[in-house]
DNA sequence: GCGCATGTTAACTT
DNA sequence: GAAGTTAACATGCG
């Protein structure tokens, strides 16, 4: 949704400034920890100012993005958005980084300090993106005997969703909720799940994550759940409340040291 | 005010 | 290696 937005707000646009509030948000290499920062990243992101932004590309969660010749590599973390302001605005509390397109700014905000952005050669943008990761959850599905080969393992099957090296794109509220989708245990061994779970999971991880994008894209979903609003999910943080298509009440617990909900009527043991 | 939870990741340990 | 735990961080809630 992020890659639509810079999109829209600045493929074409000539970059005239970069503002960096924050240094240890550049960083070496995609990383949650501050430590990780690119020595002297912020003046070499000032040395882009008169490049023009490509399309940026999408792979999981991650985003790359050129600016001629340059590649940039974005990961938003738990908490990170952008948002365009005038360029005139002061930027908003916790800004890291803004991005100055004539009398815009596109400003990275992230409370939590785990988003990050990798300077990398363009050459080097496609394959930094996607190192490490399986084939991304939208933009190249994975069929039921795909996703039955890509997880032979007996660990919960909830908490492998969430395993970029396997899929590229699930968090621990998408896979909740491809879970409830497929009507699947989230603590089921993934490698006792048949083939017909395996079919209904695969359909399930594709609605969900479309599901989602198109409804932040007409602001039915806001990125962040306490940011006011109706939850839009069906059972993610919706524990000890009626299930939405069966009315059995919600449950949760810790799973591989996540949250996970699910509604014991849709999904049995 | 304290303890705990929060959408992520990778570096640890076992 | 696989699998589990912890640390990195800031904020809101009860």
């Amino acid at each position: 949704m992020c890659r639509r937005q810079l999109a829209s707000w600045a493929e074409g646009r000539t970059l005239t400034g970069v503002r960096v509030i924050d240094e240890a948000v550049v960083r070496h290499k995609v990383s949650t920890r501050p430590s990780d920062k690119l020595e002297g990243g912020g003046g070499v992101l000032e040395g882009w100012v008169g490049c023009t932004a490509g399309a940026p590309i999408r792979h999981g969660k991650r985003l790359g993005w050129s600016f001629d010749d340059n590649g940039l590599l974005i990961h938003l973390g738990m908490t990170g958005r952008w948002v365009r302001r005038p360029a005139s605005d002061p930027h908003p509390k916790s800004t890291r980084i803004g991005l100055v397109f004539g009398d815009e700014v596109l400003w990275m905000i992230d409370t939590r300090r785990f988003a990050c952005v990798v300077p990398i050669p363009l050459g080097e943008l496609d394959q930094a993106v996607r190192r490490g990761h399986g084939p991304d959850a939208l933009l190249e599905p994975m069929g039921g005997s795909q996703l039955a080969a890509a997880f032979q393992t007996k660990r919960p099957i909830k908490v492998v969703l969430m395993e970029q090296k396997r899929i590229a794109g699930l968090g621990n509220i998408h896979a909740a909720e491809a879970c409830f989708r497929a009507r699947i245990w989230p603590k089921r061994p993934a490698n006792a799940l048949s083939s017909g779970d395996w079919d209904r999971l695969a359909q399930g991880i594709v609605t969900q994550l479309q599901t989602s994008v198109d409804d932040i894209d007409v602001g039915k979903e806001s990125v962040y759940v306490s940011e006011g609003g109706e939850n839009p999910f069906s059972v993610y943080r919706r524990a000890g409340r009626p299930c939405p298509d069966c009315g059995v009440v919600v449950v949760a617990e810790e799973l591989a040291g996540r949250t996970t909900y699910w509604c014991p009527g849709c999904q049995p043991s």
